[in-house]
DNA sequence: CCCAGATGTAAGCATCTGCTTACAACGGTA
DNA sequence: TACCGTTGTAAGCAGATGCTTACATCTGGG
């Protein structure tokens, strides 16, 4: 059912599986560049050089195409990822556009996408778990989950600076310099102790 | 031309000053619950008890009331509050959801709104520069501008994953808790040394 | 009292949104 | 070659959105 037998080499002229790709890329890029309830699906569409009828045959409808962005792009290179590496991966690949390819994507996806929307939520709240659940795992401390939250925090807050408001000194900012800074604070919270009254 | 003369002490059957108020705190609270976007005219309206022409009347445009939304009630206050308690006050103000008053909502609405319009950022941009001049007076390093932007990312990401992504433990962490770990943390942020070869 | 301006209302316009439908073109198979 | 499912296309629908227009109603000063 996969993997075409006949095509010789080269492109396809008419190839759904292509086709298919092409528009999960465009919907991963532009709703890392500009949310899920920011990106229409004719500029999907327009930018996979696909009409946007494909997408909703392909993925059902748009809700469809994120979870399938996310499912696909985002967990699973998200799980081969070491917890210990993750954080500073992450930071990373937002503070150089991605350029690492570690993380891929997929916080930025999620940094855009969480709006308002009940299904949306539902769909990236995994991604989120996973997260923390990886996180969580580099403090020993009882509210270890917490301190993952609010580390993730930090890598949403980060990104949403540089590539939303983008505003100097951050946006520019030697990623060495950021992550010097970012990492110190961090050791801190990772040891810092337990509730003692 | 302001201040009316003559009604006696209650409130004016027809009062275009009160009504105006009204949109302005409607706004206010609806882009600091769904954001810029995600806010219609149409709700903002209906919540002011108003009639939606009322608004393009006395704004002129959506943008128009962001703009008047975020110079009104976000800048004079901030301006109010020294730099020293600005970072925790908005931290509380984010995790108890804007009961303490002091920084008001004007963070949650540079929050939910940071978008991808031009405007809309053009007119929020002014709002994170006046946080970003307040808090880079509490380091005296070089890069201080740069560790408020990250102190800031930091707030903005934790306002993020409270009031949007909502997820658990930190949507109903003990506020003191988490001001005790990232107050913890940011301390060694404002105190780390110069960038040292 | 009476009228001009201030205030509030209802309806609609133009456009955009996610999504659907009807149809054309292609290509492997028999 | 004839066929039929697959792939791609064009047009459009219903609803929502920002904004405008034309009109009703109130209020205060002459």
């Amino acid at each position: 059912m996969e993997e075409a037998p006949c095509p010789p080499a080269g492109e396809r002229r008419r190839d759904a599986a292509a086709t298919r790709l092409r528009l999960l890329e465009a919907a991963r890029d532009l709703f890392a560049e500009r949310g899920y309830e920011g990106t229409t699906v004719r500029e999907i569409a327009e930018r996979a050089g696909a009409n946007q009828a494909l997408l909703f045959r392909y993925f059902g409808s748009k809700q469809g195409l994120l979870t399938e962005v996310v499912a696909q792009g985002g967990l699973e290179r998200l799980r081969a990822t070491p917890p210990g590496e993750l954080f500073e991966a992450s930071l990373r690949s937002l503070l150089t556009g991605s350029a690492t390819g570690a993380a891929d994507r997929s916080l930025e996806v999620y940094l855009r996408s969480v709006g308002r929307g009940e299904e949306e939520a539902g769909t990236l709240r995994e991604l989120g778990e996973e997260y923390q659940s990886a996180l969580a795992t580099l403090s020993g401390a009882e509210d270890g989950a917490l301190r993952a939250d609010l580390a993730m925090a930090w890598l949403l807050g980060i990104g949403l600076m540089r590539t939303v408001v983008a505003r100097e000194p951050l946006a520019g900012a030697d990623p060495d310099a950021v992550c010097r800074l970012v990492l110190g604070a961090l050791d801190h919270l990772w040891s810092a102790p337990d509730r003692t009254e």
